[in-house]
DNA sequence: CAGTCTAACTAACGTTTGTTAGTTTCAAAA
DNA sequence: TTTTGAAACTAACAAACGTTAGTTAGACTG
Protein backbone atom coordinates (compact mmCIF):
# COMPACT_ATOMS: atom_id res chain seq x y z
CA UNK A 1 0.00 0.00 0.00
CA UNK A 2 2.28 2.95 1.76
CA UNK A 3 5.03 1.41 0.06
CA UNK A 4 4.27 1.22 -3.15
CA UNK A 5 2.89 4.85 -2.65
CA UNK A 6 6.35 5.78 -1.69
CA UNK A 7 8.13 4.52 -4.40
CA UNK A 8 5.97 6.40 -7.06
CA UNK A 9 6.29 9.75 -5.25
CA UNK A 10 10.09 8.89 -4.48
CA UNK A 11 10.17 8.33 -8.21
CA UNK A 12 8.72 11.72 -8.67
CA UNK A 13 10.75 13.19 -7.03
CA UNK A 14 13.91 11.86 -9.13
CA UNK A 15 12.09 13.02 -12.45
CA UNK A 16 11.40 16.41 -10.85
CA UNK A 17 14.64 17.18 -9.38
CA UNK A 18 16.53 15.49 -12.76
CA UNK A 19 14.18 17.85 -14.86
CA UNK A 20 15.33 21.25 -12.15
CA UNK A 21 18.75 20.12 -12.74
CA UNK A 22 18.83 19.16 -16.52
CA UNK A 23 17.74 22.66 -17.01
CA UNK A 24 20.77 24.61 -15.39
CA UNK A 25 23.71 22.19 -16.55
CA UNK A 26 22.19 20.39 -19.52
CA UNK A 27 21.69 16.52 -19.72
CA UNK A 28 25.61 15.89 -20.27
CA UNK A 29 26.36 18.39 -17.33
CA UNK A 30 24.59 16.16 -14.78
CA UNK A 31 26.04 13.55 -13.37
CA UNK A 32 23.48 11.12 -11.17
CA UNK A 33 25.71 11.91 -8.22
CA UNK A 34 24.68 15.18 -8.46
CA UNK A 35 21.28 14.36 -8.98
CA UNK A 36 21.74 11.69 -5.95
CA UNK A 37 22.28 14.48 -3.74
CA UNK A 38 19.45 16.96 -4.52
CA UNK A 39 17.54 13.79 -4.29
CA UNK A 40 18.66 13.23 -0.71
CA UNK A 41 19.90 9.52 -1.47
CA UNK A 42 23.05 7.70 -2.74
CA UNK A 43 23.66 7.64 -7.00
CA UNK A 44 23.26 3.39 -6.83
CA UNK A 45 19.93 3.82 -4.35
CA UNK A 46 18.55 5.30 -7.22
CA UNK A 47 18.51 1.94 -9.53
CA UNK A 48 15.72 1.44 -7.29
CA UNK A 49 13.42 3.69 -8.91
CA UNK A 50 14.37 4.43 -12.23
CA UNK A 51 16.48 2.29 -14.99
CA UNK A 52 18.84 3.95 -16.21
CA UNK A 53 19.99 8.13 -16.52
CA UNK A 54 18.23 8.25 -20.14
CA UNK A 55 15.21 6.57 -18.86
CA UNK A 56 14.75 9.85 -16.68
CA UNK A 57 15.15 11.96 -19.97
CA UNK A 58 12.68 10.10 -22.01
CA UNK A 59 10.47 9.90 -19.24
CA UNK A 60 10.85 13.89 -19.04
CA UNK A 61 10.83 14.88 -22.63
CA UNK A 62 7.92 12.17 -23.14
CA UNK A 63 5.35 13.23 -20.46
CA UNK A 64 5.68 16.95 -21.38
CA UNK A 65 5.59 16.54 -25.19
CA UNK A 66 2.10 13.89 -24.79
CA UNK A 67 0.39 16.87 -22.70
CA UNK A 68 0.93 19.43 -25.69
CA UNK A 69 0.18 16.80 -27.77
CA UNK A 70 -3.56 16.03 -26.22
CA UNK A 71 -4.27 20.22 -25.62
CA UNK A 72 -3.63 21.01 -29.59
CA UNK A 73 -6.22 17.90 -29.99
CA UNK A 74 -8.39 19.58 -27.75
CA UNK A 75 -8.13 22.79 -29.28
CA UNK A 76 -8.43 21.51 -32.71
CA UNK A 77 -12.43 20.02 -32.12
CA UNK A 78 -13.43 23.16 -29.79
CA UNK A 79 -15.79 25.16 -32.49
CA UNK A 80 -13.99 28.59 -32.14
CA UNK A 81 -12.51 30.79 -34.89
CA UNK A 82 -8.78 29.83 -35.79
CA UNK A 83 -7.85 33.03 -34.26
CA UNK A 84 -9.34 31.98 -30.84
CA UNK A 85 -7.78 28.60 -31.39
CA UNK A 86 -4.23 29.80 -31.92
CA UNK A 87 -4.73 32.67 -29.29
CA UNK A 88 -5.95 29.23 -26.89
CA UNK A 89 -2.47 27.96 -28.01
CA UNK A 90 -0.43 30.52 -26.99
CA UNK A 91 -2.05 31.14 -23.55
CA UNK A 92 -1.75 26.83 -22.81
CA UNK A 93 2.03 27.09 -23.83
CA UNK A 94 2.26 30.28 -21.41
CA UNK A 95 0.59 28.09 -18.68
CA UNK A 96 2.86 24.98 -19.65
CA UNK A 97 5.95 27.31 -19.30
CA UNK A 98 4.67 28.83 -15.96
CA UNK A 99 3.99 25.70 -14.04
CA UNK A 100 6.16 23.35 -15.58
CA UNK A 101 8.84 25.45 -16.87
CA UNK A 102 11.91 22.74 -15.78
CA UNK A 103 10.63 19.85 -17.84
CA UNK A 104 9.50 22.24 -20.99
CA UNK A 105 13.07 23.38 -20.69
CA UNK A 106 14.01 19.89 -20.71
CA UNK A 107 12.22 18.93 -24.06
CA UNK A 108 13.24 21.82 -25.73
CA UNK A 109 16.98 21.78 -25.10
CA UNK A 110 18.12 18.23 -24.05
CA UNK A 111 15.56 16.56 -26.57
CA UNK A 112 18.68 15.83 -28.93
CA UNK A 113 20.39 13.75 -26.23
CA UNK A 114 17.71 10.57 -26.18
CA UNK A 115 18.94 7.76 -27.43
CA UNK A 116 18.84 7.22 -31.26
CA UNK A 117 15.07 4.70 -30.84
CA UNK A 118 13.46 7.34 -28.88
CA UNK A 119 14.89 10.43 -30.92
CA UNK A 120 13.29 9.13 -33.95
CA UNK A 121 10.22 8.71 -31.99
CA UNK A 122 11.02 12.09 -30.68
CA UNK A 123 11.11 13.70 -33.60
CA UNK A 124 7.59 12.34 -35.13
CA UNK A 125 5.78 13.54 -32.24
CA UNK A 126 7.50 17.10 -32.94
CA UNK A 127 6.61 17.01 -36.63
CA UNK A 128 2.77 15.59 -35.76
CA UNK A 129 2.86 18.41 -33.35
CA UNK A 130 3.83 20.96 -35.90
CA UNK A 131 1.82 19.49 -38.77
CA UNK A 132 -1.59 19.94 -36.95
CA UNK A 133 -0.19 23.69 -35.73
CA UNK A 134 0.37 24.34 -39.67
CA UNK A 135 -2.75 23.17 -41.01
CA UNK A 136 -4.25 25.55 -38.54
CA UNK A 137 -2.79 28.32 -39.90
CA UNK A 138 -3.25 27.51 -43.55
CA UNK A 139 -7.29 27.04 -42.96
CA UNK A 140 -7.19 30.67 -41.37
CA UNK A 141 -5.98 31.82 -44.82
CA UNK A 142 -7.97 29.98 -46.61
CA UNK A 143 -10.70 31.15 -44.89
CA UNK A 144 -9.39 35.25 -45.00
CA UNK A 145 -8.99 35.11 -41.11
CA UNK A 146 -5.46 35.49 -41.90
CA UNK A 147 -3.25 37.37 -43.94
CA UNK A 148 -1.58 34.71 -47.11
CA UNK A 149 1.36 34.51 -45.02
CA UNK A 150 4.40 31.96 -45.68
CA UNK A 151 2.52 29.12 -43.26
CA UNK A 152 5.92 27.61 -42.30
CA UNK A 153 7.57 31.13 -41.17
CA UNK A 154 4.19 31.67 -39.77
CA UNK A 155 4.40 28.34 -37.35
CA UNK A 156 7.79 28.73 -36.41
CA UNK A 157 7.59 32.21 -35.43
CA UNK A 158 4.90 31.80 -33.27
CA UNK A 159 6.40 28.40 -31.65
CA UNK A 160 9.90 30.55 -31.03
CA UNK A 161 8.27 33.50 -29.96
CA UNK A 162 6.64 30.67 -27.13
CA UNK A 163 9.90 29.32 -26.68
CA UNK A 164 11.50 32.43 -25.17
CA UNK A 165 8.55 32.53 -22.10
CA UNK A 166 10.99 29.53 -21.29
CA UNK A 167 14.09 31.28 -21.35
CA UNK A 168 13.93 34.57 -20.21
CA UNK A 169 10.62 34.81 -17.79
CA UNK A 170 10.73 35.50 -14.64
CA UNK A 171 8.12 35.26 -12.19
CA UNK A 172 9.79 38.32 -10.22
CA UNK A 173 8.58 40.26 -13.20
CA UNK A 174 5.33 40.34 -11.81
CA UNK A 175 3.48 39.77 -14.88
CA UNK A 176 0.56 37.51 -14.83
CA UNK A 177 0.62 34.43 -17.38
CA UNK A 178 -2.84 36.09 -18.43
CA UNK A 179 -0.90 39.36 -19.48
CA UNK A 180 1.78 37.64 -20.74
CA UNK A 181 -0.46 35.06 -23.42
CA UNK A 182 -2.60 38.20 -24.38
CA UNK A 183 1.06 40.66 -25.17
CA UNK A 184 2.18 37.57 -27.02
CA UNK A 185 -0.78 37.43 -28.85
CA UNK A 186 -0.96 40.68 -29.72
CA UNK A 187 1.90 40.90 -31.18
CA UNK A 188 2.15 37.63 -33.17
CA UNK A 189 -1.25 38.97 -34.68
CA UNK A 190 -1.19 42.04 -35.12
CA UNK A 191 2.30 42.73 -35.61
CA UNK A 192 4.17 45.83 -33.71
CA UNK A 193 3.79 48.34 -36.55
CA UNK A 194 1.19 51.38 -35.46
CA UNK B 1 56.18 33.08 -42.21
CA UNK B 2 54.57 29.76 -43.08
CA UNK B 3 54.45 28.45 -40.18
CA UNK B 4 52.47 30.92 -37.83
CA UNK B 5 49.95 30.83 -40.75
CA UNK B 6 49.53 27.48 -40.59
CA UNK B 7 49.17 28.02 -36.69
CA UNK B 8 46.47 30.10 -37.36
CA UNK B 9 44.99 28.35 -39.55
CA UNK B 10 44.79 25.08 -37.87
CA UNK B 11 43.35 27.06 -34.68
CA UNK B 12 40.85 27.93 -36.53
CA UNK B 13 40.06 24.49 -38.02
CA UNK B 14 39.97 23.46 -34.34
CA UNK B 15 37.32 26.82 -33.73
CA UNK B 16 34.90 25.61 -37.00
CA UNK B 17 34.99 22.52 -36.16
CA UNK B 18 34.54 22.39 -32.36
CA UNK B 19 31.20 24.31 -33.68
CA UNK B 20 29.96 21.85 -35.82
CA UNK B 21 30.26 19.46 -33.31
CA UNK B 22 29.07 21.41 -30.10
CA UNK B 23 26.24 22.12 -32.03
CA UNK B 24 25.29 18.53 -32.60
CA UNK B 25 26.04 17.03 -29.46
CA UNK B 26 26.19 20.03 -27.32
CA UNK B 27 29.42 21.18 -25.23
CA UNK B 28 29.21 18.11 -22.47
CA UNK B 29 28.30 15.97 -25.01
CA UNK B 30 31.21 16.51 -26.59
CA UNK B 31 34.69 15.14 -26.02
CA UNK B 32 37.97 16.68 -26.68
CA UNK B 33 39.07 13.19 -28.65
CA UNK B 34 36.07 13.43 -30.70
CA UNK B 35 36.34 17.14 -31.90
CA UNK B 36 40.33 15.87 -32.48
CA UNK B 37 39.46 13.31 -34.65
CA UNK B 38 37.42 15.38 -36.54
CA UNK B 39 40.56 17.92 -36.90
CA UNK B 40 42.28 14.85 -38.00
CA UNK B 41 45.00 14.73 -35.12
CA UNK B 42 45.14 13.53 -31.75
CA UNK B 43 43.81 14.78 -28.66
CA UNK B 44 46.88 16.02 -27.05
CA UNK B 45 48.43 17.17 -30.41
CA UNK B 46 45.28 20.19 -30.49
CA UNK B 47 46.56 21.72 -26.56
CA UNK B 48 49.57 23.10 -29.11
CA UNK B 49 46.75 25.17 -30.55
CA UNK B 50 44.22 26.34 -27.80
CA UNK B 51 44.47 26.28 -23.51
CA UNK B 52 42.06 24.14 -22.96
CA UNK B 53 38.31 22.91 -24.39
CA UNK B 54 36.89 26.32 -22.03
CA UNK B 55 38.59 28.58 -24.31
CA UNK B 56 37.26 27.24 -27.28
CA UNK B 57 33.77 27.75 -25.85
CA UNK B 58 34.66 31.36 -24.90
CA UNK B 59 36.55 32.13 -28.42
CA UNK B 60 33.16 31.16 -30.27
CA UNK B 61 30.47 32.63 -28.36
CA UNK B 62 32.30 36.20 -28.03
CA UNK B 63 33.63 36.31 -31.67
CA UNK B 64 29.80 35.84 -32.55
CA UNK B 65 28.50 37.85 -29.90
CA UNK B 66 30.81 40.84 -30.68
CA UNK B 67 29.59 40.31 -34.60
CA UNK B 68 26.53 41.00 -33.24
CA UNK B 69 27.39 44.12 -31.65
CA UNK B 70 29.44 46.20 -33.78
CA UNK B 71 26.39 45.38 -36.60
CA UNK B 72 23.73 46.77 -33.97
CA UNK B 73 25.78 49.63 -33.15
CA UNK B 74 25.79 50.68 -36.86
CA UNK B 75 22.41 49.98 -37.19
CA UNK B 76 21.72 52.45 -34.46
CA UNK B 77 24.17 55.31 -36.19
CA UNK B 78 22.10 54.78 -39.53
CA UNK B 79 19.49 57.73 -40.62
CA UNK B 80 16.66 55.48 -40.98
CA UNK B 81 13.18 54.95 -39.73
CA UNK B 82 12.50 52.64 -36.21
CA UNK B 83 11.13 50.38 -38.44
CA UNK B 84 13.73 50.12 -41.15
CA UNK B 85 16.70 49.80 -38.50
CA UNK B 86 14.82 46.80 -37.05
CA UNK B 87 14.26 45.48 -39.80
CA UNK B 88 17.72 45.52 -41.24
CA UNK B 89 18.73 43.95 -37.79
CA UNK B 90 16.30 40.97 -38.65
CA UNK B 91 17.73 40.79 -41.96
CA UNK B 92 21.29 40.54 -40.19
CA UNK B 93 20.45 38.18 -37.57
CA UNK B 94 19.62 35.65 -40.32
CA UNK B 95 22.29 36.18 -42.13
CA UNK B 96 24.25 35.36 -39.55
CA UNK B 97 22.63 32.29 -39.07
CA UNK B 98 23.05 31.00 -42.73
CA UNK B 99 26.90 32.15 -42.68
CA UNK B 100 27.77 30.88 -39.46
CA UNK B 101 24.96 28.61 -38.70
CA UNK B 102 27.31 26.46 -36.29
CA UNK B 103 28.83 29.53 -34.53
CA UNK B 104 25.68 31.01 -33.21
CA UNK B 105 24.41 27.67 -32.19
CA UNK B 106 26.69 27.65 -29.93
CA UNK B 107 26.33 31.18 -28.69
CA UNK B 108 22.74 30.20 -28.26
CA UNK B 109 22.93 26.97 -26.78
CA UNK B 110 26.13 26.15 -24.74
CA UNK B 111 27.02 29.51 -23.32
CA UNK B 112 25.86 28.48 -19.62
CA UNK B 113 28.76 25.94 -20.13
CA UNK B 114 31.16 29.32 -19.84
CA UNK B 115 33.54 29.40 -16.43
CA UNK B 116 31.94 32.06 -14.23
CA UNK B 117 34.08 34.94 -14.82
CA UNK B 118 33.23 34.42 -18.83
CA UNK B 119 29.62 33.70 -17.92
CA UNK B 120 29.47 37.57 -15.88
CA UNK B 121 30.95 38.90 -19.23
CA UNK B 122 28.96 36.97 -21.33
CA UNK B 123 25.55 38.38 -19.72
CA UNK B 124 26.65 41.60 -19.56
CA UNK B 125 26.92 41.68 -23.08
CA UNK B 126 23.74 40.04 -23.87
CA UNK B 127 22.01 42.56 -21.59
CA UNK B 128 23.53 45.39 -23.14
CA UNK B 129 22.53 43.98 -26.51
CA UNK B 130 19.20 43.86 -25.41
CA UNK B 131 18.96 47.16 -23.86
CA UNK B 132 19.97 48.56 -26.95
CA UNK B 133 17.20 46.70 -29.07
CA UNK B 134 14.92 47.76 -26.16
CA UNK B 135 15.67 51.90 -26.48
CA UNK B 136 15.00 51.16 -30.46
CA UNK B 137 11.66 49.97 -29.87
CA UNK B 138 10.91 52.66 -27.33
CA UNK B 139 11.52 55.28 -29.07
CA UNK B 140 9.72 53.91 -32.09
CA UNK B 141 6.68 53.78 -29.92
CA UNK B 142 7.04 57.12 -28.83
CA UNK B 143 7.01 58.51 -32.51
CA UNK B 144 3.96 56.68 -33.26
CA UNK B 145 6.03 54.18 -35.36
CA UNK B 146 4.97 51.16 -33.30
CA UNK B 147 1.95 50.38 -31.87
CA UNK B 148 2.06 50.57 -27.12
CA UNK B 149 3.27 47.09 -26.80
CA UNK B 150 4.93 45.66 -23.73
CA UNK B 151 8.43 46.90 -24.89
CA UNK B 152 9.70 43.39 -23.48
CA UNK B 153 7.19 40.88 -24.79
CA UNK B 154 8.27 42.89 -28.21
CA UNK B 155 11.72 42.24 -27.57
CA UNK B 156 11.91 38.58 -26.70
CA UNK B 157 8.96 37.86 -29.48
CA UNK B 158 11.78 39.23 -31.61
CA UNK B 159 14.65 38.07 -30.94
CA UNK B 160 13.40 34.64 -30.18
CA UNK B 161 11.71 34.35 -33.53
CA UNK B 162 15.00 35.04 -34.67
CA UNK B 163 16.31 31.73 -32.75
CA UNK B 164 14.59 29.40 -35.25
CA UNK B 165 16.00 30.62 -38.14
CA UNK B 166 19.38 28.53 -36.49
CA UNK B 167 16.81 25.70 -35.16
CA UNK B 168 15.09 24.83 -37.90
CA UNK B 169 15.79 25.93 -40.88
CA UNK B 170 17.30 24.30 -43.42
CA UNK B 171 18.85 25.09 -46.36
CA UNK B 172 17.30 22.65 -48.25
CA UNK B 173 13.86 24.67 -48.96
CA UNK B 174 15.28 26.64 -51.26
CA UNK B 175 14.40 30.07 -49.40
CA UNK B 176 16.74 32.79 -50.17
CA UNK B 177 17.73 35.18 -47.44
CA UNK B 178 16.47 37.73 -48.59
CA UNK B 179 12.65 36.34 -48.68
CA UNK B 180 13.29 34.72 -44.98
CA UNK B 181 13.94 37.92 -43.42
CA UNK B 182 11.23 39.81 -45.16
CA UNK B 183 8.45 36.79 -44.29
CA UNK B 184 10.08 37.04 -40.30
CA UNK B 185 9.38 40.52 -40.85
CA UNK B 186 6.20 40.63 -42.60
CA UNK B 187 4.85 38.75 -39.45
CA UNK B 188 6.47 40.58 -36.21
CA UNK B 189 5.75 44.03 -38.14
CA UNK B 190 2.17 42.97 -39.55
CA UNK B 191 0.73 40.08 -37.17
CA UNK B 192 -1.29 37.07 -38.74
CA UNK B 193 -4.66 38.48 -38.69
CA UNK B 194 -6.21 40.19 -41.55
C1' DC C 1 76.09 22.30 -40.74
C1' DA C 2 74.40 23.18 -36.06
C1' DG C 3 70.71 25.09 -33.48
C1' DT C 4 66.00 26.28 -32.71
C1' DC C 5 61.12 25.99 -33.06
C1' DT C 6 56.69 24.16 -34.28
C1' DA C 7 53.51 20.70 -34.32
C1' DA C 8 52.78 16.29 -34.28
C1' DC C 9 53.10 11.87 -31.62
C1' DT C 10 52.55 8.10 -27.58
C1' DA C 11 51.76 7.27 -22.91
C1' DA C 12 49.97 8.23 -18.90
C1' DC C 13 47.89 10.97 -14.98
C1' DG C 14 44.09 11.51 -11.76
C1' DT C 15 39.08 12.25 -11.80
C1' DT C 16 34.59 11.54 -12.87
C1' DT C 17 31.27 8.97 -15.28
C1' DG C 18 27.01 5.55 -15.32
C1' DT C 19 26.14 1.45 -13.47
C1' DT C 20 26.31 -3.24 -10.92
C1' DA C 21 26.95 -6.34 -6.95
C1' DG C 22 26.32 -7.47 -2.52
C1' DT C 23 24.71 -6.17 2.01
C1' DT C 24 21.91 -3.99 5.63
C1' DT C 25 17.77 -1.88 7.51
C1' DC C 26 13.21 -1.88 8.73
C1' DA C 27 8.32 -2.01 8.27
C1' DA C 28 4.39 -4.81 6.74
C1' DA C 29 2.46 -9.60 6.07
C1' DA C 30 1.92 -14.24 7.56
C1' DT D 1 7.49 -14.20 15.96
C1' DT D 2 9.23 -15.29 11.60
C1' DT D 3 9.35 -14.15 6.81
C1' DT D 4 9.50 -11.22 3.07
C1' DG D 5 10.37 -7.37 0.15
C1' DA D 6 11.35 -2.80 -0.80
C1' DA D 7 14.69 0.68 -0.46
C1' DA D 8 18.54 2.30 1.32
C1' DC D 9 23.63 1.65 1.90
C1' DT D 10 29.00 0.81 0.72
C1' DA D 11 32.27 -0.66 -2.52
C1' DA D 12 33.75 -1.28 -6.74
C1' DC D 13 33.90 -1.67 -11.85
C1' DA D 14 35.38 -0.40 -16.54
C1' DA D 15 35.17 3.31 -19.51
C1' DA D 16 35.73 7.99 -20.76
C1' DC D 17 37.09 12.46 -19.47
C1' DG D 18 40.43 16.83 -19.87
C1' DT D 19 44.94 17.48 -19.57
C1' DT D 20 50.21 17.01 -18.91
C1' DA D 21 54.77 15.10 -19.82
C1' DG D 22 58.16 13.68 -22.63
C1' DT D 23 59.68 12.72 -27.19
C1' DT D 24 60.32 12.86 -32.22
C1' DA D 25 60.23 14.53 -37.08
C1' DG D 26 60.97 18.05 -40.01
C1' DA D 27 61.33 22.70 -41.50
C1' DC D 28 63.28 27.36 -40.94
C1' DT D 29 67.45 30.42 -39.04
C1' DG D 30 72.06 31.53 -37.92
Amino acid sequence: MSTSKLKISKREKILTEAAKLFREKGFGGSSMRDLAEKVGIEAASMYNHIRSKDEILEEICFSVGRKYDEQLTEIEKQPNSFSEKIESLIAFHVKMIIENGDAVSVLNNDWKFLNSKKLIEFKAMRNEYEKHLASLITAGIEDGSFKPVNVSVALFTILSSLRWVELWYKPSRGVTKEDLAKDISAILMNGIKA
